[in-house]
DNA sequence: CGCATATATGAGCAGACATTCATGTGTCTA
DNA sequence: TAGACACATGAATGTCTGCTCATATATGCG
C-alpha cells in the first residue's frame, strides 16, 4: 500500500502555504469580488461600461451600444446598480447611467491592456 | 399620440452615442476580456490569486490554500493558463505556478480596492 | 521494470446566467 | 385625465460553469 501522499495530510511546503494564508482577505470580501469581477464577465456590460467610460448615457443609448434589447440592458444595469459598477440619476422619465467610481474604469484598462499583451504575444 | 418613439429609431443623443461608439475596443478584444474577468469571478479562483500574488506553488499546495481537491484546482489551473492569467514550470514531478504577468495582481488589487469602498460604504 | 505519487483531463450532474416575453410603474403631453 | 413612452422587473428557458468521480500521463524510486 502506499504512504500517507503528502497532497492528503495538507503542506507540502508548509512555509510557502503559510505565507499565502498569512493576510488573506476576508471570505466576505473574496466573494464580494468575484461577483464583481462577474460583472465585467460579459461582453454586453463590457460594452456598457466602455461607453460609460466616456460619458453618462441613457437606457435607450446604452441599448444601442450594446447591440441589445432595451430589455436586456435594463436586467444587466440592475445588476451592476447592485454591483455598485453604475450609478444613475433620474431626468424625467430618463434615466442617466455612468460608472459609480473610478476603480471601474481602471479595472477595464488594466484588463484590456492585459489582453493586448496575453492575446497579441503567441505561445512562449 | 406620439411621435416615432426614440428607442426603435436608435439615436436618442446622436452626440453621446457617436462619442461612446468612437474608438471602441475591438469584437475579439472584448470577447477575451470578458473571458478573463470570467477567469477571475470565482472564489476559488481569487483565492488562488491571491495565494500566487505572494510567491509560486505546487499544485498540492494550491488545493490546500483554495481549499478545494487537487481536481478541482487543476481544472482550474487548466483554464487559467489557457487565458494567461498563470504559467507554471515543471520540476520532476511538482507543478510551480505564478501569476502570468503583473496585470493580474493590479487587476485583483484594484478590484479589492473597489469592493472595500463598495461593500463598505452603504446606500447613497 | 513496477509501483506510488503529482498532476491532467474526460464525463456527468446540479446550480447559475443571459436572453426573451409579458407586465408593472412613473412621467410627460395633448 | 388618458394614453404613449422610458424604464424596471418577474417568470420561463436554453446554455454555461464548477464540482466530483474516474482515469490517464509522467516522473521518481527501489
Amino acid at each position: 500500500m502506499m504512504d500517507a501522499p503528502l497532497c492528503d495530510i495538507p503542506l507540502v511546503h508548509e512555509d510557502a502555504v503559510e505565507a499565502a494564508l498569512r493576510g488573506r482577505a476576508g471570505e466576505d470580501q473574496i466573494t464580494y469580488l468575484a461577483d464583481t469581477f462577474q460583472m465585467l464577465a460579459s461582453p454586453t456590460r463590457l460594452r456598457i461600461v466602455e461607453a460609460l467610460a466616456v460619458g453618462e448615457l441613457c437606457v435607450c443609448d446604452l441599448a444601442v451600444v450594446a447591440g441589445v434589447s432595451q430589455s436586456a440592458v435594463s436586467h444587466h444595469l440592475g445588476q451592476m446598480r447592485q454591483m455598485r459598477i453604475v450609478r444613475y440619476r433620474k431626468e424625467g422619465r430618463l434615466a442617466y447611467y455612468r460608472l459609480d467610481d473610478p476603480h471601474v474604469e481602471t479595472l477595464f484598462e488594466t484588463g484590456l491592456e492585459h489582453v493586448r499583451e496575453a492575446s497579441g504575444g503567441e505561445e512562449r
